[in-house]
DNA sequence: AGAAGCTCTGCT
DNA sequence: GCAGAGCTTCTT
């Protein structure tokens, strides 16, 4: 080792500190393992009193900081990089972008078993025939066709990992036994890249319609471009997802496919299993540790030519990338909201740029995000209006509550319908989007109401078991048998909730099956598919149940939907309050009435006469959203400007108070106020107190991204350096969605 | 962030 | 006299 020039490496570390830091190579490494270490790989070095996993950024001679201080790393963990190309250039954008530390987010990017110094890129099993196996021949395997298929499609390939041996319907345990009986073996290698598959399909793709091929022979390849599918619902949205990804399979390319958390059902990946006769893989948090691992790194290989997958699956690592889609773009699961606060369709969008390759937005109700981009030509705009198979469009029909007689909030008129609906042995749902059994207790005497100990909000009445239950904390409290003020023994429960709707519905209907859907009777994993499997069987019952109800499930027997408390959106403090509440109509709507069986919504509301929600039922969701981005330009709202939120927290009001206005003070002075660029706050959070601490915000608005991310990048720089800054929790939201 | 070291409380 | 909370400092 030459002592003069000895080798500095530059690394990012999770810290949330906004600078790289820099080590001499282990003391103890030879020349040839110093030349291993190469930029994206893991190193473990000694960091205060902690040991830290970082990443190699750079390697040089010289350094920035004086060279004696510098510590020799402890370890190279890997020996190819784990970051490299297009998500280190996606990991850049997001930190500046989201005024993040470069380090944290290159850990959020790796499955959780790599950002640990014990976990490493696994070595891939492939097998083989033994010289034994080879020389036998298929009457070998006259009683057993599973090996048989299996000895045939290992006699005629290259050794073949377990992945692309089950894309070939190649069943595994028909390997373990040809290898039992010494036909067949296995041996570690790192993974490697399938050569392109001749076969892509399983199946024939189905008919597409005009718009659906208009949409398809839209999109063009290999070439950057962005393709909003506005679809309503049953419009065959997925066919269209489905043959564009044929193509780029057979293209030799690779497809990355995001859909929202709940979205993502067994069914989806089914679907997809069913066409493609190549390797699928899924990254989600339900995924266990070990198994994201495989998964990431079949991606990461090449080995798995689609994946599927959940925000987080935007940082999957694919050599071959040739498509994104993100199926309902409009969902908020998108937006992670903590931490490092991405949307996931927003860097998709950066992805595919760097990658110049085509993404797809498909959504029945647009985000105005993605629609005004549509609408502004940057995006190409498809639409699909037809619904497939002949099946009718659901009526919807605006149900005026002020003049109804009503039980528990759910109208007679209502009621009747549900009956007839069961009467013609069908099924009918009934959205409400409040679990618990009411969303207060309170005494009417005097005025006392169960109230958070540690938020402002009241607790949440569940009846089975007894609870109150705050849904903003957690916290929990036994109901009080008398008022606690006033000593009133008669408490009542104010308001609905599913459990109480469950209640009455299953009373008005007792020779009907009730059955409620949320978070709380769904605990159990397989909850949801069993219930789906319950509901296409068909027998005629009534589902209760909350958003769980409204996303990414097919119930092709309900022909009437009951949507019991529209009103909320409209009266919502945060500004896409409204926007939310259409999407949610529809989407709930387009549960019902996807066969051949006419669907009816019903829309219960105390202001039928607001002019956005008779837009909505009257023109549907499209001319409804435009009025909406009518109504952000006058105002200057997203999407016509672009918002930060600054928010802090503490126990002490005075502290996160504080710290906003110094901050308002600071971001004033680097970037006065002015028509380009304005601040509102310290203002309370819609909920002031939530889990004991005082919340406050400083909106920040612009109108440009650059101006943004500029201003932003040195008030963070400014606030570290704030005594203040350390005593506050306080956070950066780019783009925020949820402006609580 | 996370760990360690310092200082200021509030007691028995 | 001292435990423990709360605050500061440091990390290459």
């Amino acid at each position: 080792m030459n002592c003069d020039h000895p080798t500095v490496l530059t690394l990012a570390l999770p810290t949330p500190l906004f600078r790289h830091f820099e080590y001499l190579a282990p003391a103890d490494y030879t020349p040839a393992q110093n030349d291993a270490l190469i930029p994206g790989i893991r190193v473990e070095v000694p960091f205060g009193r902690q040991t830290l996993v970082g990443i190699l950024i750079s390697k040089s001679h010289t350094a920035s900081y004086p060279i004696e201080k510098l510590k020799p790393a402890y370890q190279a963990l890997d020996a190819k990089p784990v970051i490299h190309g297009d998500i280190l250039a996606l990991c850049q954008f997001a930190a500046e972008y989201y005024q993040h530390p470069l380090g944290e987010v290159m850990m959020a990017a790796l499955p959780q078993k790599l950002r640990a110094s014990d976990g490493a890129l696994p070595q891939t099993a492939y097998w083989q025939l033994t010289t034994e196996g080879k020389g036998l021949n298929s009457e070998n395997f006259k009683r057993s066709p599973k090996q048989q298929t299996a000895w045939e499609v290992l006699l005629h390939s290259a050794p073949l990992a377990e992945t692309a041996l089950t894309a070939k319907q190649v069943d595994k345990s028909a390997l373990k036994q040809l290898q039992k009986k010494n036909l067949a073996e296995t041996f570690l290698a790192d993974a490697q890249a399938l050569p392109a598959s001749q076969q892509v399909l399983n199946e024939t793709p189905r008919t597409l319609n005009n718009e659906q091929q208009h949409a398809l022979d839209t999109i063009r390849f290999h070439k950057f471009g962005c393709y909003l599918l506005e679809g309503i619902t049953g419009s065959g949205k997925t066919e269209v997802y489905l043959q564009a990804i044929a193509r780029v399979l057979q293209a030799g390319q690779q497809a990355l496919v995001l859909v929202p958390e709940i979205g993502l059902t067994p069914q989806t990946v089914a679907r997809f299993e069913e066409r493609f006769a190549v390797p699928i893989t899924q990254l989600h948090s339900n995924v266990a540790k070990g198994a994201r691992l495989e998964n990431w790194h079949s991606a990461f290989s090449g080995q798995a030519r689609i994946v599927i997958g959940t925000r987080l699956a935007v940082f999957a690592p694919l050599p071959e990338l040739g498509i994104i889609i993100v199926d309902e773009e409009h969902d908020l699961s998108f937006k992670q909201q903590e931490g490092l606060r991405y949307s996931a369709r927003d860097l998709a969008i950066v992805r595919a740029k760097k990658n110049n390759i085509p993404l797809l937005l498909g959504s029945a109700t647009p985000s105005l995000e993605s629609l005004h981009n549509a609408l502004q030509q940057r995006y190409h705009h498809l639409r699909l209006t037809q619904r497939a198979a002949n099946a009718a469009t659901p009526a919807l029909q605006l149900l005026d509550m002020r003049k109804q007689p009503q039980h528990a909030g759910i109208a007679q008129a209502s009621m009747d319908a549900i009956s007839a609906t069961l009467e013609r042995g069908e099924q009918a749902l009934v959205f409400i989007n409040r679990r618990g059994f009411a969303p207060s207790l309170i005494c009417q005497s005097c005025g006392w109401s169960a109230a958070c100990k540690y938020c402002d909000a009241r607790m949440t009445l569940h009846n089975s078991p007894r609870k109150l239950h705050c849904h903003h904390c957690g916290a929990m409290a036994y109901p009080p048998s008398q008022c606690p003020s006033c000593m009133n023994p008669a408490l009542s429960a104010l308001g609905q909730g599913t459990e109480r709707a469950e209640e009455t519905l299953q009373a008005a209907f007792n020779q009907h099956t009730v059955i409620r859907v949320d978070q709380d009777s769904m605990q159990r994993k397989n909850a949801m598919a069993e219930l789906t499997q319950q509901l296409l069987e068909g027998q005629p019952c009534l589902l209760v149940g909350t958003q769980m109800l409204a996303k990414g499930h097919h119930f092709p027997n309900v022909t009437l939907v009951v949507i019991v408390d529209t009103d909320q959106g409209l009266l919502s403090g945060d500004f896409r309050g409204i926007e939310r509440m259409g999407q949610q109509v529809i989407q709930v709507a387009g549960r019902a009435g996807r066969a051949e069986k006419p669907g009816t919504v019903i829309i219960q509301s105390y202001r039928p006469d607001h002019p956005l929600l008779t837009q909505l039922i009257t023109e549907g969701y499209h001319n409804f959203a435009k009025s909406i981005l009518g109504e952000r330009a006058s105002c200057r709202m997203p999407p016509y400007n672009h918002m930060a939120l600054l928010r802090a927290e503490s126990k002490r009001a005075d502290n996160a108070k504080a710290l906003l206005t110094k901050a308002a003070q600071i971001a004033r002075q680097l970037q006065p106020p002015s028509p380009e660029c304005s601040y509102l706050g310290p203002i309370p959070a819609f909920m002031e107190r939530r889990n004991d601490r005082f919340r406050y915000q400083l909106q920040l608005q612009f109108s440009h991204r650059q101006t943004r991310t500029q201003l932003l990048q040195q008030l963070v720089e400014a606030l570290n350096k704030e005594a203040l800054s350390k005593r506050v929790r306080w956070s950066i939201d780019v783009d925020p969605q949820d402006m609580g």
